[in-house]
DNA sequence: CACGTCCTGTGAAATATGTAACGACGCGAC
DNA sequence: GTCGCGTCGTTACATATTTCACAGGACGTG
């Protein structure tokens, strides 16, 4: 009943789904440092999580580890990955190509990852037709949002726009069978259910620092500075 | 003992602080509507929480509403701000002045928020003494980050650097008594105790969506566009 | 092949977080 | 003043998430 069961439905919380491209992204890179396996502990340092959270994480999709040897790292990471649905590129429509759309364009991250830019629009009529980004592709109009990407059959959106444009961007995207939005808009999207949104939102995440940045938690912490760093 | 009182240190939950900033700008947003007062109901459904968690947030720093009638959605902002330290202007440091730390010296949201970028360094010498920004700033070398940082008193840093070179930044402005960290490195950061990190990582973010976008996912929901959609 | 070491996977316990439910209060109607 | 309605603040409960701790497999050694 209670059975563990990983290829059952077993409903993998959200929060263990997000900390996996961590996973992978840490494995690859001691891959690149030519380290061909590692521990749940030293892999947890790394990433500043405890070895019990990976080793939990990794046990709702299977096991992959080896007794008295650790991960080996480069199945760990390809698994990861299939886990994922990263054994495919993934088509992504950026709308918004403002400085903040066409920084994102440019972004190396995106280039060296398995998602492609592969339709942008905006509704400024001076950017439309206008190349955007290496591959020659080149701005469309907002108005073909979404037959556009239905054709291309992309499932993947980038909100770039302004935050008074943002809803009704979404709208258009999901509109055109987009079921995944990465939102850099501050706004609160309203969209069904099916619809999984990823917020971008720096201002918000400044605010929620500035809590711990009152005067009485600066005195508190300030020696940990003071005393090291003074001389 | 357990007794219930805001004003002594009743350690607040960080994920309570995390919603604090999205309930203040919502309420912003309806104040300019014209809209005077809310409940935590209306309020909940523009937000995508429940009204249970917001009076709830809410009540770990005081009482705000009124019965019967809601919160004063001005009052609420400005208690809210004054929670969130964001009475005052906040300097920030900008490190990294490529496409992403242009496109963030550039952005609209922090010009409209109390965060004013300060500083801002880069290590390509091409960059230096360039202008920065509107407000006749010149970027600086990487070399100065520590000391221009302490003699400002700058406590809030941005690291839009590559990765490779993100954790020694990180060091570099802790040295300089930063305590909060925004990092749009794809890296964890290691730091002390007392430094506040808030990561930014839109590949990580669009990688954690890709796992709910398998064929079965997308075959079990596809009524819900299909059917609406197809004419 | 017996022993010791290392490290996984996982059940059970401990925390943390979210939700439901309700007493109490404010206000307007009568 | 009393009633009824709407909504807060709060407690008790429910669920989710993390951590602990240990049984047991793999491997090297003598």
């Amino acid at each position: 009943m209670t059975l563990y069961n990983p290829t059952e439905e077993a409903e993998i919380p959200e929060v263990v789904i997000r900390r996996l491209p961590i996973y992978a992204r840490t494995l690859a890179e001691l891959l690149g440092h030519g380290i061909g396996s590692v521990s749940s502990n030293e892999l947890a340092d790394r990433i500043g999580v405890t070895a019990a959270q990976i080793r939990r994480d990794l046990s709702y999709f299977g096991k992959f580890g080896k007794q008295g040897k650790g991960y080996d790292i480069a199945y760990l990471v390809s698994e990861i990955h299939r886990i994922l649905n990263l054994t495919q590129d993934w088509d992504v429509a950026l709308v918004g190509f403002g400085h903040l759309g066409q920084a994102i364009a440019r972004y190396r991250g995106f280039r060296e990852s398995n998602f492609r830019i592969a339709a942008v629009f905006d509704d400024d009529p001076e950017k439309i037709a206008r190349p955007a980004g290496p591959e020659g592709l080149e701005v469309l109009s907002h108005a073909r949002i979404t037959d556009v990407v239905r054709e291309r059959g992309i499932r993947i959106g980038i909100i770039a726009v302004p935050a008074a444009a943002a809803q009704q961007t979404a709208e258009l995207l999901i509109a055109g069978r987009v079921v995944a939005l990465l939102n850099y808009a501050p706004v609160v999207l309203q969209v069904p259910d099916h619809v999984c949104v990823r917020d971008i939102d720096p201002v918000a995440m400044l605010q929620s620092m500035t809590y711990y940045l009152d005067k009485s938690y600066l005195r508190a912490h300030a020696h940990a500075n003071g005393l090291v760093e003074d001389k």
